[in-house]
RNA sequence: GUCCCGUUCGUCUAGGGGUCUAGGACACCGCCCUUUCACGGCGGCAACAGGGGUUCGAAUCCCCUACGGGAUGCCA
């Protein structure tokens, strides 16, 4: 069977961290079986779809590179076609044209309610009809069970008496999200529909759909949704933002990838996992049944491995915008430096933040908490220090030996100029090893800015 | 109210009747390395929601309870 998938958002806010992972597990799934994956942007509801807020989904799944197949499709646009659909169910009998006023509805939902029984209207027996507005309901069945085999939660069963006659067609025309859902996972040719289990409940009502119209029901996988850190479900309080405020933050959208991929599903003990692999091992089987937090540490580590894995020369690209450089040596020392930079940061905004004293010329901002640093005695000895200073070029390690030679001729430990010469070369009292510090801001600038820094 | 789903360390998870004195990762704590901050190495803390069954044996199967979530819309 050639596998089709798809990932339907609505299109009323950002693209968010549940729908984010709702898309990657649809890619996945059809990348491992060699499927295609689709996109469809769900805007029945018009009042509360925004050009905005498609072009956010669209900026977000490119930037995690999960992208549809093919060109999104909009379900606006097939409400003919969707309301064709709804007068054939009817013509077949599986559905009916309903008359009720919101009055007459209330109290049948009433009743209904009180007595634990599903909303029948007196119309799915009449054959009557009279000049007016009409909804189009679902003739649901009265007795029997259903069971869907679902991917992820297993064998679920309800009793037929447990569902409502829905509305299909609302009365100016248009499809309710039951009918459009069917209707264009059926006409696109969706064989397994994954998406959160807030939509376990439907695929039942859904499935009377399919078998009114008598097409073949897809697979379906519903995933537990994320929940924020206290454990309540993901909202805007609870840090449900949208992708691109990750992106903000300084997180790789392969980290992002592989985080969501481990919210809820595992491939044994593996971590770190190449997209390559997670098309490979992907599979609804291990999928999760439970909702899990969502864990901004985790994430941050995550992010960690994929700075390291990360070519300098690419960091540094990510790096230049957030730091304005001011010396035309800026790249040259902060690509030197980024083997040790990328080491103690978890985003390339934290390497930015560390790497402000290399891309500007002259005597760094002294930060006050490494001001203490340079009293008098500390000044006599770098001041010593200048004057014995090798000649250019450096390098790391043979600067190591210079040091180690010339504290001991001067009878002086590392701790009496290694952090002094720190703060005076970068300004701040903690950096990469400062003889790599020294290499990379070279013989003229690293003396510049000790006389500078100790007015010499 | 009714129906559906879920529940292993603080968090993400491994586990699919004995190999579990329950494994890994993040976070946290300690030690080592070290001029600083990190990296790294080593070690530690820490969980089967509760109660009944079934079984020689249950984290694993069944039932009940509690808690959490979802559905019950002319929202999606």
């Amino acid at each position: 069977m050639n596998v089709v998938t798809r990932f339907a958002p609505s299109p009323t806010g950002f693209l968010h961290i549940g729908g984010a992972r709702t898309a990657l597990f649809n890619w996945l799934f059809a990348r491992h079986h060699g499927g295609t994956y689709l996109l469809r942007i769900e805007d029945t509801d018009r009042a509360r779809s925004t050009a905005e807020a498609i072009e956010a989904i669209h900026d977000g799944l490119s930037w995690l590179g999960l992208e549809g197949d093919a060109p999104a499709v909009s379900q606006s646009a097939q409400a003919p076609r969707h309301a064709e659909v709804a007068m054939q169910l009817v013509e077949a009998g599986a559905a009916y044209r309903c008359y009720l006023s919101d009055a007459e509805l209330e109290s049948i939902r009433e009743k209904a309610r009180a007595e634990g029984k599903p909303v029948r209207s007196p119309w799915r027996d009449r054959t009557d009809r009279p000049d007016a507005a009409f909804v189009v309901r679902m003739k649901m069945p009265d007795d029997g069970v259903m069971t869907i085999e679902d991917a992820v939660q297993g064998s679920v069963t309800v009793q037929h008496a447990q569902l409502d006659d829905m509305v299909i067609l609302r009365a100016d025309g248009s499809p309710t999200y039951m009918l459009a859902v069917v209707v264009d996972d059926h006409d696109m040719g969706v064989t397994h529909v994954i998406r959160g289990d807030d939509h376990l409940n439907n695929a039942f009502r859904q499935t009377m759909v399919y078998r009114g119209m008598g097409w073949d029901v897809p697979v379906f996988a519903h995933i537990p949704l994320i929940h924020g850190a206290d454990g309540a479900k993901l909202s805007k309080r609870h840090g449900a933002l949208g992708v691109d405020a990750y992106r903000d933050m300084g997180f790789l959208p392969d980290a992002m990838v592989n985080y969501l991929l481990r919210l809820g599903w595992s491939h044994g003990d593996e971590e770190i996992i190449s997209r390559e692999d997670a098309m490979a091992w992907f599979g609804l089987d291990r999928v999760g049944k439970a909702p899990a937090r969502f864990d901004m540490d985790k994430l941050a580590d995550i992010n960690s491995h994929y700075l390291r894995a990360m070519d300098d020369g690419e960091l540094w690209a990510l790096v230049a915008p957030l730091v304005t450089p001011t010396s035309p040596n800026a790249e040259e020392r902060v690509t030197k430096l980024m083997p040790l930079l990328k080491e103690r940061a978890k985003t390339h905004k934290d390497i930015a933040a560390a790497a402000g004293f290399l891309v500007h010329d002259g005597a760094p901002e002294i930060q006050e908490d490494a001001a203490g640093l340079l009293d008098e005695n500390a000044v006599a000895n770098l001041h010593k220090l200048l004057g014995d200073l090798p000649e250019g070029p450096w390098e790391a390690e043979a600067l190591q030996t210079f040091l180690k030679d010339w504290l001991a001729e001067n009878g002086l430990k590392m701790k009496d100029i290694g952090l002094p010469l720190r703060a005076a070369l970068t300004g701040t009292k903690q950096s990469p090893s400062i003889v790599d510090v020294m290499a990379a801001l070279g013989p003229e600038e690293a003396a510049g800015r000790i006389r500078k820094t100790c007015k010499i």
